[in-house]
Parts: C-alpha cells; structure tokens; sequence
DNA sequence: CTGGGGAGGGGGCCC
DNA sequence: AGGGCCCCCTCCCCA
C-alpha cells in the first residue's frame, strides 16, 4: 500500500515537474527572445558608433588627400561661389555646401561654364568640384587627368563611386570632392548633405540645388521662403530640387540590380544607416541615389536624429525634357519600406508621388529611386509596375487619388513643398513638417495624463477624450455616444444594415472592413498562431488567446 | 467566426 | 499661417 502511495507519490511529482519544466522553458524561450532583441538593438547602435568613427578617420584622410590634390593641382578643383545665381540670377545661395560634379563620360559640363571663385565670401565652405570633360583637351590636361581616370574607373567598377564617398579606394587617395566636414563650419547639429549638380550637356536648366543647411546668416531657405511664402521652423531644412536633369542619375548598375532590389524589399530598407555618412554623399550621383543618401527611414531616423525635423523639397521650377530618359537608379532601396505599419494606404502615398512625379519630371535622388515607373531601364520599369499593381487594389488606388492626391497633382504650383521621404507636395511649409512626423516618428504633443505622444495636436486633443470621457457624438437611433465621429457614423451601419465590404471569394458582406479583413483569411487558410499545447492553428491572435482559456486554461 | 467599438494615424479643408 | 475639424482608414480588442 505504502508502495502504491509512494509511485502515485512520484507520479504526480513527475507530473509537476514536467509542467514546471515546460514552463520554464516557455519562460526562458521568451526572455532569451526578448533580450536578443535588446542585443541585436544594441548591436546595431554599436555598428553605428563604429561607422560614424571610421567616418571619421576616412574624413582626415580625405581631407588630407584633398589638400594634397589641391595643393599639386591647384587648377583642377574650383571653388564657386553663387553658381546659381549666374545661371539664373536667382538665388544666391552661400549657406550651403554645395558641390558640383561633372562627370566625365557624360561631359555635362560646359567648357565654358563661367565660374567665379569667391571663396571668401562663402560662409560656408562650398566646394565645387570641377571633373573636366572627356574632351579635357579643350580646358586643358595637367590637372583633370587625374580626375579624368578617377572618373573611368568609377565608371568600370559600380563600387568605385562608393570608395570615393568612404575613402575606401585602397592606395589612392581621391582627388574628388571631398566635403571638407572638419573645415567647414558646423553650425548646425545635423550634417549637410552635399548636392550634386550636372549641367546637361543640352544646356538646358538642369540644375539641382540640394540643400539642408540652416545658416541664417545667408540661409537660402530665407530667400527660399521669400519666394514661396511660407515661413521655416528654426531647424528646418529643405531640398530645393530644381529640375533635375534625368540624364544626371547614373546607372552604373545593370537592371538586374533594379529587379532585384524590387524583389528584395526586406533588403533594402533595413539597410542600417548611420546619420554620420550623411555629409559624405558627394560623389557620383547613383550613390546618391543609394540607399545611403536616403538614410531616413522613419525607424533610423528617428533613432538617429529624433530631434531633427524633417527635410522638404521644393520645386522652384518644372521643365520637361521629352526625350530625355527618366533615371533610375538600379540600386536604390524602396522608401516605401520605411513605413512603420507597411499598410496599404502607406504604400499609396509613395506611389501617388511617384506616378504623378512623372508629370513634373522631378527627380530627387530618391525618388528616382523609388519610381519605378520613372525609370529608363526597361526591366526595372515593367516590373516596378507589376509590383505595384499587385501591391495597390482598385480602391487603394481611388483612395490615392481622393486622399493624397499625389505630390503634385492638381495644382502642381500649389504643392511646391515635396516630402523628403515620400516626394508628397504640400502647399506650406508647415504641412509637409507635420506631414514628415510620418516618417521621423516625432511626437511632439503629449498627454499630461498617460504620457502618451502624438505628432499632431488634434489627435492628442481627441486622445484626450479618454481620460476625459467626452463622447460629443451621439446616435439618434439607439442613443449610444462615441468620441469620434467616425465612430458614430460606422455604429450607424449597425441600424442602416449597410454592409459596404463585401468577400470575393463568397457572397458574404460586412458592415466593417476589419471584418471582411478577418473574414477573408478564412479563404486563405492563413492560420499563424498556433497554439502550443495542442498544436491547433488559428487565423487570429484573438482566437487562440480565446482557444487557450477554453481549453488549456488550468494550464 | 462575426459583429462591433475604442483608439490612433494620416490627409484635406475651412476659418 | 496655423489650429481645428472632418473624414477615411487601420489595428486591436472584446462580446
């Protein structure tokens, strides 16, 4: 009997201790997911760290390449003052750095472009860089033979243009443009971002003006705004895209690199992205183009600069060239992927500006990236389109035109103010600000309540009705109430009986889109949450959480 | 599963 | 110009 007790004894015990060992394990799974979280994070932070510090050093060893250069060759390298100003004797820009480049198969540049040196003046360091023709004979040889055959490999090895951005060209110190970071006043505690200007060789006005300083002494986005009317915020920073010319992206990669990056979201927009390269970007324009020259994704940037604001492009001016082939560059990375929620409507917005881009022929560098319908490469262009056309439904794509309306749709003089990150116009400088809290997740609105944040002070207002337990909206029907409006109008469905979505696979209909959502996963078979102690699938979180308290709950 | 509500994100428009 | 509002959409949760 005293045996009997004793194995029944050890049974249980067994038994418990089997459940309390699953338990563990359970438990230690979790916390070891949790912290490798917290160390990839941290890891991640570091390589950025590490990144910046590299920056660093590359940075002396360029700057010390580049007196060298300068020094020997004092002819080859320019500096301009106010080249804007006498293309067009518009602006005067002199708080910016500002670099130019001609590259040298493309023989952008005209041989007799005046340039004027006023290096004094500037008050800010502007570089311009001067790459001589390919028909350098013209201008003379001496010193841009140097840049001449710096140029020719960059263009046999699509890596070149990198190494001269990181300094990383082994042995040879880059005669290019170098933004002279060390030098050059800081004013500011985000880094510029050196622009690249080509000159068509059609002599047209193909200027870039890129621009992200905020040197109020001579800011250019005072005069900038003096045109546009819209007052800055302090530490704002604009883009002032000027009819770029689509011949200046360069595609040293070949269109497998676009169908790639296409199919290879997840790989591009998870690029990490250290905020310290970002002055480094003067090279040639397909990097630019990379994804390092479009660091912003809204999770980097606001990792990296949660207190910068956000960063505007204007369009001064549009001109069409016809016949000149929209660029692409092969390996930009889809700024679409930097949305938080990757919802549909997110995606909309992106393509919006991109597909009415087009109708400006606006091209930022990412935004010859990111369109790949603006593209001349054949094979990115068919299948950006295909992409997207899978991405977009019919009503996404209404929804686009009713709700964003494109970055320039309409009335494309209204819209001046291009997002950074989206290429979305808006009419004021204000809204695209707010509008970039999108993108740089700033919340600068609070609850005083619940330390909850809110990038628009309207939604914190309605946030407060939480706490405050307002409901202004009432039924009529049925007497129920409800903070939102929305809310009412969709309660309201509950007494028309309207049941707007409707499944394309069954003849069911739903009052609620979610509902349909829910409803359609049914079809699907999509049923990733599975429950771990009986191994049964389900559609939703919900239902196995529900699942689990029917059925598992003494466990 | 389905129905329904709470709450937040985002864009446009009006004043 | 900027705040406020309206509207749409989405996610999440619960019954």
């Amino acid at each position: 009997m005293a045996n009997c007790d004793g194995v029944v004894f050890h049974t249980q015990i067994a038994s418990i201790m089997e459940v309390l060992a699953n338990a563990a394990v359970t438990e230690i799974c979790k916390l070891v997911d949790d912290d490798y979280a917290v160390f990839r994070l941290e890891k991640s932070q570091s390589q950025k760290e590490n990144r910046a510090l590299r920056r660093k050093l590359q940075l002396l060893e360029l700057k010390v390449s580049r007196e060298r250069v300068l020094a020997s060759r004092p002819n080859s390298v320019k500096i301009l003052d106010g080249y804007r100003g006498m293309a067009r004797g518009e602006e005067h820009f002199t708080g910016c750095h500002r670099s130019f480049v001609k590259p040298v198969g493309l023989n952008l540049w005209r041989d007799d472009q005046p340039i004027a040196i006023n290096e004094e003046t500037a008050t800010s360091t502007q570089h311009v860089i001067v790459i001589e023709p390919a028909d350098a004979d013209a201008v003379g040889p001496g010193a841009s033979s140097l840049l001449k055959q710096e140029k020719t490999e960059g263009e046999e090895d699509p890596q070149h243009s990198r190494d001269i951005q990181t300094g990383a060209a082994a042995g040879v110190a880059p005669p290019v443009a170098v933004v002279d970071l060390a030098t050059t006043p800081q004013p500011r505690t985000r880094p510029s971002i050196t622009e690249v200007i080509l000159k068509s060789e059609t002599d047209t006005e193909t200027r870039r003006l890129l621009h992200t300083g905020s040197d109020h002494g001579s800011d250019p986005e005072r005069l900038l705004l003096g045109r546009l009317g819209c007052s800055p915020a302090p530490d704002s920073k604009y883009l002032l895209y000027e009819n770029s010319s689509p011949r200046t992206v360069h595609s040293h990669q070949d269109s497998s690199d676009a169908l790639e990056t296409v199919n290879d979201l997840s790989r591009s927009y998870t690029t990490e992205m250290d905020p310290g390269i970002m002055p480094l970007v003067l090279e040639t324009q397909t990097d630019l183009s990379r994804g390092d020259w479009n660091p912003y994704s809204s999770r980097i940037y606001s990792e990296g600069c949660l207190d910068k604001k956000g960063e505007v492009i204007v369009i001064d001016e549009v001109k069409v060239e016809g016949d000149a082939p929209l660029t692409c560059n092969a390996d930009e990375t889809p700024i679409w992927k930097g949305y938080s929620q990757g919802n549909t409507s997110d995606f909309l917005d992106c393509r919006d500006g991109l597909e009415t881009s087009l109708n400006v022929a606006i091209h930022s560098p990412s935004h010859a990236l990111r369109d790949p319908v603006s593209t001349s490469m054949a094979p990115s262009d068919s299948h950006g389109r295909v992409f997207f056309d899978q991405v977009f439904n019919s009503n996404d794509r209404a929804r686009a035109q009713t709700q964003g309306g494109g970055a320039t749709s309409g009335n494309s003089k209204e819209k001046r103010f291009l997002c950074m990150f989206c290429n979305k116009g808006f009419s004021c400088l204000q809204k695209v600000e707010i509008h970039q809290r999108v993108h740089t997740g700033e919340n600068p609105f609070n609850c005083t309540q619940c330390e909850k944040r809110f990038s628009r002070q309207d939604h914190l207002k309605r946030h407060q009705r939480v706490h405050t337990g307002e409901k202004p909206f009432s039924c009529p029907q049925c007497e129920k109430r409800f903070s939102q409006a929305g809310d009412l109008k969709r309660h309201q469905r509950v007494h028309t009986g309207e049941k707007p979505f409707s499944c394309t696979q069954c003849h069911m209909r739903f009052a609620l889109a979610g509902n349909l959502k829910m409803h359609l996963k049914v079809h699907e078979g999509e049923r990733p949450f599975t429950c771990m102690h009986c191994g049964k699938r389900f559609s939703e979180r919900s239902y196995l959480r529900t699942h689990q308290q029917k059925k598992h709950s003494s466990v």
